[in-house]
DNA sequence: GTAAACCGTAAACGGTGTAAACTTGAGTGT
DNA sequence: ACACTCAAGTTTACACCGTTTACGGTTTAC
């Protein structure tokens, strides 16, 4: 059995072509060019069927890309944040948050096929990539560190609705969720509301729903972050962080 | 110059297609089938090249499409906030956002179309069309309302960063903004702040990229809502709004 | 050394948006 | 009433798309 130990020469050309698969269409995306089955193999040297060796159909494909392109993002934005030090995580999700913002501003196209797209209708199978979503996982953690450094208040469990109750015990966003106790899980309550926020106002600049010189100020997003400041136990912090964000947001402008 | 009197036979015709345009477009949306310039056709009757006749392009189909499913919806759920007395604009817009969300849960695809299209890169066209959005004029109608009779606070002119203040004194999504004295734009900055909550938390349910549960409990969306009633002054109005809120959140889980 | 598994091809089917040329029929001016 | 105009359709054609099928080679494994 080779899957674990060193892999044999097909399994590292396999593993090759579908890293080549995620560039090329992230190639194509950001030139603004159409996603295509048939464009990406042209630009591989292949032809259109040959794909179907490593994907099953069109809409496994943009899952693909999305999962890797969300993991990449995710390492990006994560190594900015590791300018600050790793008992900083206020200050990290600051910038990891900011990262975000810039990222997806300069980046529409990946934003969207991530971000923006309909994850609800076709049943299992983008569900279950929502549940190892790399951002996910990145955001929940940094919270949890913040949580435990910061003792911002969160819910019980019997304050929770029922419904949410039996999603924060048994999460599909897992993340470090067994690492945390049972009681605890009002925590992820806490998650779930600032990702809310967060992704909220991103995916209205993102999608330019709202006047673009708005989002051009930054004003939006960075009025947002900073109204999260208090619920997470920060408002000591306030004015470093604020420091932090506008220095980041100052980036974007030139 | 029959264009403002009796409309001509021709020109009756013409505006009758168009509708049926819609109406075709909405019908193969809803039945979640691919929205498609020979399907629109086919469904009418036509060949695909004829509705060259009536758009220029798919993009334009896809934003008359959205603009004029824009309007309906927003004229849906004014309908139902019409249920409350015009001198009740909180409670209407508690209504109006509630039903919105209904909305945007019932009919994910006419959401997708309408708001969670990039509206950013084409440039001008669609930009236009943000401009005269039916439901941002509604939404901020109502507030400019809920700002006559609670005074809730808002910057002054000088208060706000100088991009935005450009943004409030020529706004892009004009509403009644004529009505607006010039020194109180400042109310279009919160109106800007409660629209990307707002838009924020449906987007996030209506594309699914939360749990679900979470999604059909109704919670996030219901401390959204709440979380804006202090800086909206309805802080006295709080219990009656929740009330009205909990009662619409109710209908959807029937 | 041989059988099997894998990776690619070519050909084909039905679908898409779009451009061009052509027909038809209703509306208008004299 | 007749001719003219011009808008609203048609047909044909092209390039692209996802997907299926049948068919070759290579590489691996026993």
């Amino acid at each position: 059995m080779s899957t674990t130990s060193t892999p044999t020469r097909r399994e590292r050309q396999r593993a090759a072509t579908y890293d080549e698969i995620v560039e090329v269409s992230a190639a194509l995306l950001d030139e603004g060019a159409e996603l295509s089955l048939r464009a990406v193999a042209a630009r591989m040297g292949m032809t259109a069927p040959a794909l179907y060796r490593y994907v099953s159909s069109y809409q496994e494909l943009v899952d693909l890309v999305a999962f890797e392109l969300d993991k990449a993002a995710t390492a990006e934005w994560a190594a900015e944040a590791e300018r600050l030090p790793a008992d900083d995580p206020a200050g990290r999700l600051t910038v990891a948050c900011a990262s975000f913002r810039r990222w997806a501003l300069a980046k529409p196209r990946r934003f969207n096929l991530i971000f923006a797209n309909p994850v609800a209708d076709p049943g299992a199978a983008r569900q279950e990539l929502l549940t190892q979503s790399s951002s996910g996982h990145y955001f929940t953690d940094l919270l949890w560190q913040i949580q435990d450094r910061y003792h911002f208040p969160y819910p019980s469990l019997d304050e929770l609705d029922p419904v949410v109750r039996e999603a924060v015990l048994d999460p599909l966003i897992p993340a470090k969720a067994e690492h945390i106790d049972r009681e605890d899980r009002g925590v992820l309550w806490v998650y779930m509301r600032s990702w809310s926020a967060l992704y909220g106002v991103v995916t209205l600049e993102s999608c330019g729903h709202c006047d673009p010189r708005v989002i051009s100020s930054g004003q939006l997003f960075r009025a947002t972050v900073i109204d999260w400041l208090g619920p997470l136990g920060l408002e000591d912090e306030r004015e470093r962080l604020v420091g932090l964000l506008d220095a980041e947001l100052a980036k974007d402008r030139s």
